[in-house]
Parts: C-alpha cells; sequence; structure tokens
DNA sequence: TATGAATGAGTCTTCATTCAT
DNA sequence: GATGAATGAAGACTCATTCAT
C-alpha cells in the first residue's frame, strides 16, 4: 500500500506523487507572491493556501527559504517568457514604433518584477539564494538585455540603424524602462502615464543629443 | 537641576543636551541602515549600538517607526548633497566628460540609496511615512533630475547641444545609471567595472542610433 | 497521522485531542482567577500553570482575552449552578428557614462572584467582552434574582406570605447578601461569622420596621 | 536662601512648602481618580497633571502606591462627608421619607465609591494599604452603618418606629442601597431609574413579608 | 508520509523608579 | 529640593520549525 498523499494534490493523476506535491507548493508560494510582499508570507499562510498541513513543506524543502526562493525563481521565469513573446523583429515595420514596443515591454517587465524583487532585497540571505538559483542565466533586470541586443544587431545588419555599440544602446533602453517602472511603484503612477513618456524617450535616443562640435562630423 | 546625560553622549561636549541623545538614535539608526535592511532592524539593535538602554527610544520618538524615518530622510538627504556636490556646470570642460560625470554621480547615488529604498517596499508603512516626510521635495530616483535638466538645458543655451526635450533626455541619463546601480547590488559588481561602461553609454547618447530613413533630415 | 498532544494533556485520555487542551488552558486559567485578580495574570502565567508553552495559547485563542472571558464565563457558570442547586421549594420547611437558606446562598455566591467581578470593572474592554458573552442571560448580581422571585411568588401563592410587591422584596433579600459578601473580601470577615447575621436580617424582614402611625392599618 | 519650590505651587502663600506639594500631588491624583481606573493611572499622568516633574514623587511618598492611597483615602472621605450632610434627623418629616432620603444617599456614595473600590481590587497591594489606612473607621460600605443606625435608633426612641435590632435593620437599608449602585456601574442604568426604586423597597421594609402564622402575634 | 499541535526565541512597547545635574 | 532623562524588567503576541502520532 501507497502512503497517503495529501488530500490537496489526490486529484492529479498521472503526476509522479512524490514531486506532485513539491510543484504544488511552489505553485502556491508563487501566487502569493502576486499578492504581497515576501516578508509578508507565512509557512502557515503557504500550508493553508496550498490545502496542506503546516509539516509539509519540510518534507520537501530544507525550509522556508528553499521553497521561497523555487517560488521567485518561477514567477521570474514567467515574466521573463511574457517578456519575450510578441516583441517584433528586425526589419519588420519601422526601428521606432519597434524600439517603442520594446521599451514597453521592459517597463512591463519591471513593473511586474520589481516589486518582488524589491521585498527580496530586505531579505539578504534570500536575495542571495535567489541570485544564486538564477546564476548562470542572465539576472535581474539583465535578463530582458538578450533579445532587445539581438534585435540592435539585427537591425544594423539590415542598415536599418547606424553602427554603434550594442551594449551602451541596450542600457539606453533598460534604463528608461527601469525608471519608469520604479515611478509606477514609488510614484505610484499609471501604466498609462508612463507609457505615454516612451515614444519620447525612444525619439531622442534615436537622434542623439548630438554636439555643435560636430560629433558626427 | 537638569537630568543626567546618557552615558553615550554625556562625552558630547557643546550640544543642546536635550536634543543630544535624539540625535545620537538617529546617527546610529543611519549607520544601522548602511549595515542591514530596514526590516532587519530591531529597537534593541539601536539602543545597542547607541550603548543606550532599550526604553529611550520612546522618550524621544513615537515609536520605531518615527525613529528609522527620521534616519531614513537623513540617509537619503545625505546622499543627494554628495551627489549634488561638485557637478559640472554648463559650458565648462566638454559636454562629453560632464554628461560622464553627472551619469557617474547618479550611478553613486543609485548605489547608495537603492538598497535602503528597496527594503523599504517592504514595509508599506514605513515607506508611507517616508514618502509623505520628504513630501514636498521630487522623491526617489527623481531628485537627481533637477541638476541634470538644468545641465542639459544651460547647455543648449550655451549652443553646445542640439535641440531635444529635456525630459526623455534625463532620463536617457538617469535610467542606465539606475541600471548599473542595480547591478551593483543585484549582481555584485564593483563600481570600477560599473564606471568603464559609463563613457560608452554617454558617446551612444550623443549619436544617437539613427537610421537610415533619415530621421534628422 | 495525528500531530502529538502536549505533555500537558497526554495523560488525559477519552478526551477529544483537539479540544483537550483547549479546556485545559481553560481550566487552568479558571484557576488562577480563583488566585488573583484578572489584570494580575499573565500570559505566562497561564502557559506556566497549565504545563505548556508560551506560545500554545494562540493555536486556541484569538488572544488572551479571549481565554479570560471563556474562564471568566465558566467561572461563573460555576457559581451560578451552585447557587441555585439545593434550594429549597415554596412550601416546604418553615418560611423564615427557607429565606435564611436563599440569603445563605446569595451571600455565598457574592463571595465568590464578587473578587472577580470587581477585579473586571478596572479592564474595560474586558468587562464588556464578558458582559457580552453572558448576553442574554440577566448578568451580575442580578443572575440570583429569579430564583429568589420565583420563591417568593410561590410563597404568596400558598399562602405562606403576605402580599407585597415581588421586587423590592429581593432587593432586601440580595442586597444583605451582597453587603455581607462584600465585608468577607473586604473586611476579611469569616463566612461563619457573615452566617450568623443572617437569621437576625430575615426575622426583622419578616417582621417589617413598622411605625406606629400604623403603616398597615 | 531655601530650596526651590516646584512650579506648580509656588504661587500658593502661606503654606508649609514642604507639605504644600505633597497636599498638591495628593489633590491632583484624586482628580485623575475620577476620571480613570487605578491601574490606569501612571507615575507620569500624576506628574503632569500636577505640573511637576516626574520625580518629586518619590520626594514626598515612598512611592506610587503610597501616594494613590493617600488619594483614595481623601476621595473616600469626601465621599463619605457628602454622605453624611442634609441626612433628615429623627423626628423631623415622615419617617418613610426619611428613610428614602438615607437610602438615596446611601445609593449616591455607592454609585459614587464603587468604580474606584472595584479598581481597587484588582491591585491587592494597593487594597491592602488602603484598608490599613482607613483601619480603625468602620471602612468600605459600613462607613454608612453608624448615621443610619443613629436615625433608627433615634425613631425608635421617639416611638416613630417599632422595636427591632438595629444591625439586621441598617443592612436591610444598606444593602439594597449597594445592588443599586452596582447595577448603575455594571447594567449602566441611570441614577434616575434607579432612584424610581427606592420608595417601594422602604415602604416593604417598613411593612415586612409578614407570615400568616402571626409572625408577629 | 502527512498531520497540525507544541515549541520558545524574539519583537515592540510601557512605565515605576533612580539619580546626575 | 526639583528636574526629567535613563533605566530595564516585563508583557502580549508571532511564527519557523519540530516531532509524536
Amino acid at each position: 500500500m501507497s502512503p497517503r498523499r495529501a488530500r490537496a494534490v489526490r486529484s492529479r493523476v498521472g503526476d509522479d506523487p512524490a514531486t506532485a506535491l513539491r510543484e504544488h507548493l511552489i505553485d502556491t508560494a508563487e501566487k502569493l507572491l502576486g499578492d504581497r510582499q515576501v516578508a509578508g508570507i507565512t509557512t502557515r499562510d503557504i500550508a493553508r493556501a496550498a490545502g496542506v498541513s503546516d509539516g509539509v513543506l519540510y518534507n520537501y524543502f530544507a525550509g522556508k527559504h528553499e521553497l521561497l526562493v523555487a517560488a521567485l525563481v518561477r514567477r521570474y521565469a514567467g515574466s521573463v517568457e511574457r517578456f519575450e513573446a510578441d516583441l517584433p523583429a528586425p526589419g519588420t515595420g519601422t526601428v521606432e514604433d519597434n524600439l517603442v514596443a520594446y521599451a514597453q515591454a521592459a517597463v512591463d517587465l519591471v513593473a511586474e518584477t520589481l516589486p518582488t524583487a524589491a521585498g527580496l532585497m530586505s531579505e539578504p540571505s534570500l536575495l542571495h539564494r535567489f541570485v544564486e538559483a538564477i546564476h548562470q542565466q542572465p539576472y535581474g533586470p539583465q535578463r530582458m538585455y538578450h533579445p532587445i541586443a539581438e534585435y540592435l544587431a539585427g537591425e544594423q545588419r539590415l542598415g536599418r540603424l547606424e553602427e554603434f555599440d550594442i551594449d551602451p544602446a541596450v542600457h539606453l533602453i533598460v534604463g528608461p524602462a527601469l525608471v519608469l517602472g520604479f515611478s509606477a511603484i514609488i510614484g505610484g503612477r499609471s501604466r498609462e502615464d508612463l507609457t505615454a513618456e516612451i515614444p519620447g524617450i525612444v525619439r531622442t535616443l534615436l537622434t542623439g543629443l548630438g554636439t555643435r562640435q560636430g560629433l558626427r562630423a
């Protein structure tokens, strides 16, 4: 007779029973991360929300932190995937519109990610383990660098953009997005409000600030 | 006649005895903010670090939060002052060097300010009171906008920079600084490492990404 | 499968394990109420006396107040039940003896109830919740009114007592009992001492103070 | 040069400076006793209300308790004095009206005294010292016995009341008053409401409950 | 393995009392 | 004597973790 499975996952069939509950706990914790700050989530909250008992957690994770880190990674991965979807390819539409689209996606990613990331910073040990967990892949806001870099390089290859170093340029797109995302959280500004600022930024970036001394000359 | 002074501040001379300990407590809390996150600071920590007993705090502040807000404001004010000092004036040196200086100062301010700001986000009530406390002045990263905007406008007036909208341009300077500051904290990158990226970003910003379609034409 | 039970109640058999400790805590608190005033009972006192750890309380009650109210209600209910037991019925024995028995029971109830009730008055919020808890039934000393009123009415119906209004008469029995109960607590007089005063009071009440002006005539 | 007198009493002239402040503190504490429960009064409250510094108290009293006991005694003495004033003398008016007046005065005394007395019971050590302080004189509700006993004996001597033992009769007047006073506090009943019950009680007491068996015969 | 009650260290806060000035 | 700031013990409550069943 195989041991009893937790009530909450008994309906799931076909999964490996040993990992089904583990996954369920991570999913539950991830959902909770959407509602409140990391620091405000107790093990009991997770257990209750998952419909399991307080102790199970310790059968699958070394402790609260390990579970939380797993949930954070999953949440972060989801946000990045949403970011990467529907980005325009080089050569399509106009460069300017495309850059606006990239910037907008970046703002959204930041707005989605930042509150959690911020909460994470108040728990240094948790932050450390989170950073370790997403170690090899580019972390933090930089995870969005690659698609943007690819796009810019693509347009350069197609001749729709001048020659310039890719890395600084990516910073010039991601940076303002981060600022706007920050404003959303701290200043309480609405998404529409922020979105309105993007075209001006993109246009200024495309033009450059220039100099009378003939920088480009 | 006068009541006795706390051991911890008995050596301070010339201060108003009535406020010496209050200041000492704020200073102590401010120092603690440099070491760890707001959430991780207990009243006992502050008392111990200040060399006073557990209860003093409540002789000068309504509670832990009030003391912490005072310390946060002081800390923030200090950072902003350091940022505003030694910024080049329009018309001096070269525009490019100056923008690098501004960007560098911004990165430093971010690196200094961000960890605390982030920690603050996990304590909504504290954040609220902090934001209220620095109410009239622009808060958060925006505090660095004004000097940069002034500088850019100044150079435009002097004819050393093209015509462009100021606000987007400021975002294009502050944004990358914010990203680099973030990297310092999350990625653990050194100041030198980050500093090395700034000139490339400034140059790219001055030049612009351009378009073959002749954006400027 | 079932979680472990607290050491303190592990010996209790046959109880519902889920409520055994809850009951144990209420019992413990009730006992403590016999020893000292409500205000002087700390959560730690209760935990220590119950032989459990400081935190258990919060697994069964919303807080100290809720536990205390439960204990107060139980204590009060017990006193009232003891009061109501063994009271003589109308028509049995002599009226005078019966009234002495009622008065004696009332004195006992007061002596038992008053110290706690008094202590309760210094904790308005607790008093409020206690009064709410025993909401429907008449509270305080009035709980003893009903049986006495019934008895007097019964004897009147049987013709063993004159016609008079019931309510004032009840006051005239409960009142002296309250005074004697008070004396027990404040004056530290013994039960025997107080008991000796009851027959005289009853006899005087039966006779009335009269007036030469011929009140009854 | 005589030492400085506390600000708060510097205006009082002619008093012994050493006792003026002591009196002022007792007066202040007494006033505070009218506003809230004993347990809710802090030394700081008293000092602030008295307009003196926190520490003076300890120059005149062994501690908070001693001051509080002094204030309690003074307060109690005042209530008793008010009770004793304006009581009708034997032979004046009608006996019934006079007994109503005595009962009413007793209810008022109880209503005035009881809240404080009740609060006192939650502080056993304080209660003990208070009882000791008013040791020789009859304490608690019994302080009102003497005038009532005198009155009853007077009327008996004048032939306006039958022969009966004084002590039980006093209990039969004070007792209901205590009950009504209690109702005022616990049940929140108004003075008017309670006053309305007094005449019925007095009349029933004068008449007596009687018995068909011919108690008086 | 799942359960969920028990554990107890740790948090903020209050306040009677002391004592240097 | 007066001042009033400093002291520090105590109190109610939280919550990650353990472990008997």
